[in-house]
DNA sequence: AAACAATGTATGCGGTGACAACAATGTCGT
DNA sequence: ACGACATTGTTGTCACCGCATACATTGTTT
């Protein structure tokens, strides 16, 4: 028999979530829905997440805490020349960005008064990252010096707005290796050391 | 006595709709609500919106002809150097971006189906646009020749990827100005004839 | 064992999107 | 002038959802 509690309804409900929100968008997804999936009632949920929003804000702040291993993962996976690294950074940043369309959306968009501070905290993660990547390009000579808020900022907003193109069917998503490629070189061009 | 027919009820109801956009964002925004500010009953926009999400495609397709008309009119305000016109074009789409955020997203966010052609189409006149300025900024040999094709796309992603991360609260907005200029510097070095 | 918090259940309210049937108005061919 | 026809708006209805409230059950702490 099924113990009356569920024993880890959040973790349930949010793998839950983010499979959904793969499938149908952010805009179907449903806490009876996803109530119902888990076999509980359908205001079960209210105790993890008091209201719709506060479960895409969950599902955000754990979307950037993915990217961020991924990231990881994919320059772990690397080696130590600092051109190949950032540009498996941004492959990987790609791929998450449109295998996880609505999750990424969920992750940019706002909408968010009460929980903003936690989610741009998980924004750090990955932001910091890259912040760190250019540290390194810098300190090998490969990017010219300065302050890299700036250029990370821009570095980011970049692949950030491909990512956009691509889900939003206003580029093909055959071209996406291309420009990446484009991305990458005309970035290391644009910053290199004169 | 008000006339039984309104006479313009869609151009009224796109501009209560982008109204609404803009001050409670398209999750808020309702078809009885506007019906009422438009003073009609609760079903008459179906005739000319069939669902919500066609009001929503319809806004969208608005939004990227006012961008195109607020990129030209950068334009014609600017003299001829291509430093000064490239500058000129991002300073206006992020002004155009951060002061209709919410508009942004839903022309960049696809959840379209029916009219996504539509929307591709309207969005190709302010991308054309950026791809005859790079054009010319090529002819003058400001950039090195090629395929614009991939330049101007990446061009456009930066800037919309900024808007993003402003937008998405995750920096800060005093450094606008600043990311903008360094995206359009290290845009023009990168791409600078060798 | 008793007190308390955490979790799940049952019911109802207000609002919304979608739909069907009907009525008023304008258009156009004859 | 007149009547068929499409256009536009109205009324009424239905199902669904998110949310709030009140209540029951289980687990934990003291």
């Amino acid at each position: 028999m099924s113990p009356y509690h569920h024993g880890n309804l959040r973790t349930t409900l949010l793998a839950a979530a983010e499979r959904s929100l793969r499938q149908h968008g952010a805009d179907q997804l449903s806490l009876r829905e996803l109530a119902r999936e888990a076999g509980v009632s359908h205001a079960a949920p209210r105790r993890h997440f008091p209201d719709r929003q506060s479960l895409l804000d969950a599902l955000a702040e754990a979307g950037f805490a993915r990217l961020d291993q991924e990231l990881r993962a994919a320059l772990t996976a690397t080696g130590p020349e600092f051109g190949s690294r950032l540009h498996a950074a941004a492959a990987a940043y790609l791929r998450f960005a449109t295998e996880d369309a609505a999750l990424l959306e969920l992750m940019f968009t706002r909408k968010h008064r009460k929980e903003a501070d936690r989610i741009v905290a998980a924004a750090a993660a990955p932001f910091g990252l890259l912040h760190d990547l250019i540290a390194q390009g810098q300190k090998e000579g490969a990017l010219q010096p300065g302050d890299p808020q700036h250029v990370g900022i821009v570095l980011f907003a970049t692949l950030q707005g491909i990512a956009t193109l691509i889900n939003g069917s206003l580029v093909a998503p055959e071209l996406l290796d291309g420009i990446v490629e484009t991305a990458v070189d005309q970035f290391m061009r644009g910053s290199r050391r004169p």
